[in-house]
RNA sequence: GGCCCAUUCGUCUAGUGGCCUAGGACACCGCCCUCUCACGGCGGCGGCACGGGUUCGAAUCCCGUAUGGGCCUCCA
C-alpha cells in the first residue's frame, strides 16, 4: 500500500488488500503488508499507523512486521549496478535506466484477466534508480517481490501496463516470476473513480457512520467477486474458505451504498441483543457521547430492527436522552390532554399496560390508533418516525412522558384542539 | 494520439456452446402485516452494447464498431 498523506485508508485499496488476504488465508499462505513509501517523514509513520488500525478493525491481519520500500534502497542500488555491469541497464544523466528489448512481446497469464501481451516496442527504458539514488516504484516493487519470495501479486488493474516492465526486470534479475492478478478498480455511481464526493471512502468514515466490520468486509468481498451468484451473506471464515481468483470479475464494479446499508442492517439484526447493546454503546462512546449506558442498553431492543447503521441512533432515539421540540402543527390538544390523562392512570407502567390504556383511549375518542397516536408520538419523540410508542413511553418513564404530553398540549393554543 | 483492458437487469453478480422463454441479491413499484418507521411475507418491473461471422445450436468462440476505463513521470 502507498501511504496516503492524509492518513486515510481508501476503501478501494482495502478491497484489494482484502482479496490478497482472503487468497493467502484460504491457501495457508502468508500475507505481507508493504508500504510503498517514497520518503520517511513523520506523516508517513502516522499514516502507516492509521492504515494498520483500519485494517485490524476490519478484521484483516498480516504476517510479520510492516515493511517499507525505502528500507531496501541500498539493495536496489546494488542490483541496479549489477544490471549495468551485465549490460541490462545503463547510466543516463545520473540515473540508471533499464534496457527494454526492441522486438517481440512480453506477456503473462493474468489470474483475473487472462492472457495479456504487450509489444516490446511499446516499452520505454524505465528509470530504475533516480539521480539522487532512490529507486523508482517500478524497480523497487519487483525487487521486493523477488526478495520477499512473493508468489502472487494481487493488485489494482491500474498496474497492468507496469507489469511487462516488471516482468522484464525480474527476468534480468534472475528471479522467478510471481503470478499476477489484476483486479478492476471500484467506481462511484457516476462511473468515475470512487472519491469523497460519492460519500464515505475511508475505513474511518464507514466506521464513524456506524457500519460494522463484518458487514463491510462481506460487502467489499462481493465487489467484483461472487462465489456462486446466490450466496450473499458470508462470515469472514466463509469468505476465506470460498474465495478464488478465478471468480474475480474482470470488469470494474460500482460501489452501491444502498446495498451496503442493507447488508449492515442484516448484520446488526443478527447480533444477540446484548452484543447489539454493547456495540451500540461502544459506538456512541467513540462518537464522544455521554448518554447513560443503562438507558442506551435499554433502548437497544427498540431500535435493533429499525436502523441499518448505528449512526442513525442519535436521530432516531435521541429523544430518550434529551428534550424535544415538536412541530405544533402536528399536535392536537384534545388528544394530548386525553392521552396524558390515560397515561397518568396506567397502573403498571409497562408497554403492555400503556398499550391497553392508549387503545382504550382510541375507543373513547372514536379514533383509529394511527390517527390518535401520531400527535402523541410527535409530542413525545419530536418526530413522526420513532421506535414503538408503548416501549418508548415506558422507557421514558411516566413523569417525563406526562411532562412532554402536557407541554405539547400547551403548544396547541388555548382553544385546545386544532388538528389538521 | 499510441498501447492495454473491459462491456449480462439502475447496481453487485450467476452463466466457461445445448440445463437460459438468462437465475439470485440490492434498489424501485404494488399488496399483506402494522401505532409511525423498519423487519418479515407475496408479487411485479427490468438485462446478454451493436454488427458480422463460426456452429446443428452462442450470453458463452472469432472479427469489427461503439462506449467506458487504465497507462504512456527520475509518481506510486
Amino acid at each position: 500500500m502507498a501511504p496516503s498523506p492524509t492518513g486515510f485508508l481508501h476503501i478501494g485499496g482495502v478491497r484489494t488488500f482484502l482479496f490478497n488476504w482472503l487468497f493467502a488465508r484460504g491457501r495457508g499462505g502468508e500475507c505481507l503488508l508493504r508500504i510503498e513509501n517514497t520518503d520517511t517523514s513523520r506523516e508517513v509513520a502516522e499514516s502507516v499507523e492509521q492504515i494498520e488500525r483500519s485494517l485490524r478493525w476490519l478484521g484483516i491481519d498480516w504476517d510479520g512486521a510492516t515493511t517499507f520500500q525505502l528500507d531496501r534502497i541500498e539493495r536496489c542500488q546494488q542490483e541496479a549496478e549489477r544490471l549495468v555491469e551485465e549490460g541490462a541497464a545503463y547510466e543516463d544523466e545520473g540515473a540508471i535506466r533499464f534496457r527494454m528489448p526492441n522486438d517481440g512481446v512480453t506477456g503473462w497469464d493474468d489470474a483475473v484477466k487472462g492472457r495479456i501481451e504487450f509489444p516490446s516496442e511499446q516499452l520505454e527504458d524505465v528509470v530504475l534508480v533516480r539521480g539522487d539514488g532512490r529507486p523508482t516504484y517500478n524497480f523497487a516493487s519487483p525487487v521486493e517481490d523477488w526478495l520477499d519470495g512473493i508468489t502472487h501479486v494481487i493488485r489494482g488493474d491500474d498496474h497492468v501496463s507496469n507489469t511487462p516492465k516488471q516482468i522484464l526486470i525480474l527476468q534480468a534479475l534472475g528471479a522467478e516470476l510471481p503470478v499476477y492478478a489484476h483486479v478492476p478498480n471500484v467506481f462511484g455511481p457516476d462511473g468515475r473513480k470512487l472519491s469523497k464526493r460519492h460519500g464515505a471512502v475511508s475505513v474511518d468514515e464507514f466506521r464513524a457512520a456506524g457500519y460494522v466490520a463484518p458487514a463491510l468486509m462481506n460487502f467489499l468481498a462481493l465487489l467484483g467477486w461472487a462465489p456462486d451468484g446466490e450466496t450473499t451473506i458470508m462470515s469472514g471464515g466463509e469468505l476465506v474458505e470460498r474465495f478464488t481468483l478465478e471468480h474475480v470479475g474482470a470488469s470494474p464494479a460500482t460501489f452501491d451504498y444502498a446495498k451496503l446499508d442493507w447488508m449492515n442492517g442484516v448484520y446488526l439484526r443478527e447480533l444477540a441483543l446484548d452484543e447489539y447493546a454493547e456495540s451500540l454503546l461502544a459506538y456512541l462512546r467513540e462518537l464522544g457521547s455521554d448518554w447513560d449506558a443503562q438507558r442506551v442498553r435499554a433502548a437497544a431492543p427498540l431500535v435493533q430492527e429499525k436502523i441499518a447503521r448505528l449512526g442513525e441512533f442519535p436521530d432516531f432515539a435521541g429523544f430518550l436522552f434529551h428534550d424535544v421540540e415538536p412541530d405544533p402543527s402536528l399536535l392536537d390538544g384534545t388528544i394530548l390532554a386525553a392521552a396524558a390523562e390515560a397515561i397518568a392512570g396506567v397502573e403498571s407502567f409497562t408497554a403492555d399496560g400503556i398499550e391497553a390504556a392508549l387503545r382504550e383511549l382510541c375507543d373513547r375518542l372514536g379514533l383509529k390508533p394511527r390517527q390518535a397516536f401520531q400527535p402523541i408520538r410527535v409530542a413525545v419523540t419530536g418526530s413522526k418516525i420513532s421506535p414503538g410508542l408503548y416501549e418508548s413511553l415506558q422507557l421514558l418513564g411516566r413523569d417525563e412522558s406526562l411532562e412532554r404530553l402536557r407541554r405539547a398540549s400547551g403548544l396547541t393554543g388555548a382553544s385546545g384542539s386544532s388538528a389538521r
